[in-house]
DNA sequence: AATGAATGATACCCAAATGGTATCATTCAT
DNA sequence: ATGAATGATACCATTTGGGTATCATTCATT
């Protein structure tokens, strides 16, 4: 139904935030009001950019959040398969659920491309088109 | 996340054998088993393809459902708009929820081309393309 | 007229996902 | 030592998706 779930949105936001300022780390603190999200949730989200190798981070006074690649390279279908676990069109195409007519069916090829081309246009968007 | 739902997936099924079969009135019971699907749920689907213009419905023994329209011309598109209440690529391109950076946001012209697109894809697939 | 096969409408219900909060542990500059 | 910051994780509330149950209505058949 929705592709882009609240954390890609807060998470495009934040990112496209440490783009434009390039400091050598933001708190959570500096970026929640801007983002318009609260501390604690967008800290979590930014946790997870952490784990997946998109920011890194500093922990203790001064510490913070900074881009870990460059935003020329950081892509949105990067963020929705580290955030959200991808996209599926339906559970026959991407989500390993076959249903009982897989060999007849003449859908499934359609949708299998129409995923296809959708992921390739997330792709082609970056954190720095948006900055 | 997901763009089809199972209704889609069972309106899907249960329209392409109708249209295969071209009878006067099938009956969910004589649909249900080939949609695999239980008999309630398909019945409920039905219903809504009835009230959407989809099929028309005679009541009563010997009755059932039939395609109101040609199968050519029933396009996935729709089916989607009118099982789900179409597809919002996330909230602020379609959802009606404008986030506070409306018009500075240089990502919302992207989703909604992108969004564009994949109805026009959608809309591209008709029940008789895949009878 | 009675019966039974069929849909119409609607009210539930359960499980999973989404969105978000709270808490405690750890690290580090000062 | 203190306090600012993240790491990890558990928890919670609401919504959505998927599905069942029930009663009312219609109609062919007898």
């Amino acid at each position: 139904m929705k592709i882009l779930n609240r954390d890609v949105d807060y998470a495009v936001r934040a990112l496209v935030l440490m783009a434009r300022n390039d400091r050598p780390a933001t708190p959570v603190a500096g970026m929640r009001e801007e983002v318009r999200v609260s501390g604690p949730f967008l800290r979590k989200i930014m946790q997870k950019l952490q784990r997946s190798g998109f920011v890194h981070s500093v922990k203790g006074k001064g510490g913070g959040f900074a881009l870990a690649r460059d935003p020329g390279n950081i892509r949105l279908g990067e963020l929705v398969s580290a955030l959200q676990g991808g996209i599926r069109l339906n559970d026959c195409v991407s989500g390993g659920k076959l249903c009982a007519f897989h060999s007849a069916c003449k859908l499934r090829g359609r949708l299998a491309s129409m995923e296809g081309r959708l992921l390739e246009e997330l792709a082609a968007i970056t954190v720095k088109d948006l900055a």
